[in-house]
DNA sequence: GTTGACCCGGTACCATAGTAACGGGTGTAT
DNA sequence: ATACACCCGTTACTATGGTACCGGGTCAAC
């Protein structure tokens, strides 16, 4: 019976023993295999899990979601569902959104932090940046 | 002594009460004036002040980033600082990263949404939306 | 045979951003 | 005068996503 320790996991994927655990006690990773001691023996899939969840975080996933595409994933006879379109789509409009919202903000502080310094001070009530927050 | 009670401005900034109450503790808002029985009497200027909160939480600022810039713009004979300035472009770099890997996930999952119907099933490992958080 | 690095489960704790509930006071309308 | 909506401060609780610590077991090297 072998395998990859916890600690190994967390070390191919950048993060805490204490995180691999959480994942495993959150049901966003199977129960391992353990070994004679009782140890969690990792397969090499646990890593791919692990970038898998870390990565669908940074887009913006919640742990809850992941471990709903996890769940639909590991499916056997998985086929992309009604339902996993239905999710792109509502997830495609909600990014379109937060996307619109960013940008319009980031092309304001661009502006302002382009302004030269010798043009300083302004007055209090033209500040751009605050300006730009009340009317966003 | 007069203005408004806390819950008219939760009702005016769609908040609750509570959230408010919060708000003062965090020392976003400055503590209000109180009448003969204690009751928070806030200036119309609280209702800005909340307004201001919630857009700028919208666009991604941390209560302790807004409480920083609350503590900026309340300064006396304000202008926009140096520091300020470095805050903006540091920020506008963040949201560009940011735009850059949500765009291109909300394109993908706006390919995958239109596929058709019937050119399913499609075999697991091509799931183009779970491919595509893979290699993310 | 003991040191050091690892493992276990369980529990407690952290930050963030609130929300809810407590017991008791206030204010107004009927 | 009593109902009802509001106010007070304090404390506890929620969810999210972890981290840290605990006492104790395991294992490989020296």
């Amino acid at each position: 019976m072998k395998g990859l320790t916890i600690s190994q996991v967390a070390r191919a994927c950048h993060v805490n023993v204490e995180t691999v655990k959480y994942y495993e006690r959150r049901e966003l990773l199977t129960k391992p295999d353990r070994n004679e001691s009782g140890y969690r023996m990792f397969s090499e899939a646990a890593v791919n899990d692990v970038n898998f969840i870390k990565k669908a975080q940074e887009i913006g996933f919640t742990l809850n979601e992941i471990k709903h595409l996890l769940a639909i994933v590991n499916q056997e006879d998985y086929f992309p569902s009604k339902e996993m379109y239905a999710f792109a789509r509502r997830k495609a409009e909600e990014l379109e959104e937060r996307i619109n919202q960013l940008e319009s903000f980031k092309s304001l502080l661009e502006q302002v932090s382009i302004i030269p310094v010798h043009m300083l001070p302004l007055p209090k009530q033209e500040c751009p940046i605050l300006k730009k927050i009340k009317e966003s």
